[in-house]
DNA sequence: ACCTGAACACCGTTCAAGT
DNA sequence: ACCTGAACACCGTTCAAGT
């Protein structure tokens, strides 16, 4: 049977998950599917795009904020929602990162953001760029996280930051955020 | 005359300045220094090595925010300082990210941001997170600054998003952030 | 002490030619 | 329509051997 697309960026999700980004090669790919490099570019144009269906299928199944929920709670609640499900994959926050630089409008939940931003009475100026503080919070404490489970993973030595403490300075961060947008200026 | 350490960090500075993080290879660099690759392996252990002090010369000629300013101001001068010099190098963000993930305290200004926060009132055990937070709203947005002089220079369409709007942008983000801080949980 | 030469094990992408 | 074979132009890193 031909090679489809889909089966494409499942099997790059696959291999995301095992291995990291590190391993995430068109070549390695191609290895693991049987064909040729040179098969995947009938499917993908080029490994960005790759890349960007692949922080799309990461984030796919996060559900979507209530609409009767009070957005800064629902806000907080799709961050950590995001936060989570990047946090399951290694280099998940790098790959999420990139796509969003790409296409900002790519990803489902991002959008979401944006949404939720608004309904928490930013002013439409200020919405974008309070809710990419709020994208680049998620994922620069995940990457944070993900760097030092590298660095433990090299060398044991002290300071192993618990999972707890991480998910704690990530809600701080949340808090100050709400609260600086709660705050009329 | 011999190589030197210096020589070798000024001149992938350089590279950087003039053709990016793309062009910045191992190779490349003992290419316009007039030596062979491995010749590079005795002044530095590592690409990554190299690039945490490229990271550390982009912001030597910060200065340090004065100690009897008031910390607000002195941070916001700061995250403003850190910015435009990230904004002059192509892939700036990038570069400083990677180093400020592989070793927190080893970029001077990074470790400032650390210390204002804790001149704020927060407290010893959230300084950390919230000194994260504006780290990432400050390579954040350059991030994303740059990626739109990418795409404009891909295909210039419509939408160019003017510096001042970028900054207005990201003074946006760390008003929030201020509020945020010093308004009480 | 510092560097060359040469190798090892890889990359992303293109494209004529095949089925 | 979909894929192979083969090439193009690269990577980071190591290390014996030279000066």
């Amino acid at each position: 049977m031909a090679l489809s697309r889909e089966q494409v960026v499942g099997t790059a999700v696959d291999i995301l998950r095992r291995y990291g980004l590190a391993d995430l090669s068109m070549r390695r790919l191609a290895r693991e599917l049987d064909v040729q490099p040179g098969a995947l570019y009938w499917h993908v144009a080029s490994k960005q795009e790759l890349l960007v269906e692949v922080a799309d299928a990461l984030l796919a199944r996060i559900e979507e904020p209530h609409p009767e929920r009070p957005p800064a709670e629902s806000l907080a609640s799709l961050a950590s929602a995001i936060r989570e499900a990047v946090l399951q994959v290694p280099d998940g926050a790098e790959v999420v990162a990139l796509a969003y630089a790409v296409e900002p409008g790519s990803v489902r939940p991002l959008r979401d953001v944006v949404r939720l931003v608004g309904r928490l009475g930013v002013a439409p100026a200020e919405r974008d760029a309070v809710a990419e503080l709020v994208v680049h919070h998620v994922l620069g404490s995940v990457g944070i996280e993900h760097d030092r489970r590298r660095a433990e993973a090299a060398e044991p030595d002290v300071s192993p930051p618990s999972p707890a403490e991480a998910a704690k300075a990530f809600e701080v961060g949340i808090g100050v955020i709400l609260r600086g947008i709660e705050r009329p200026s």
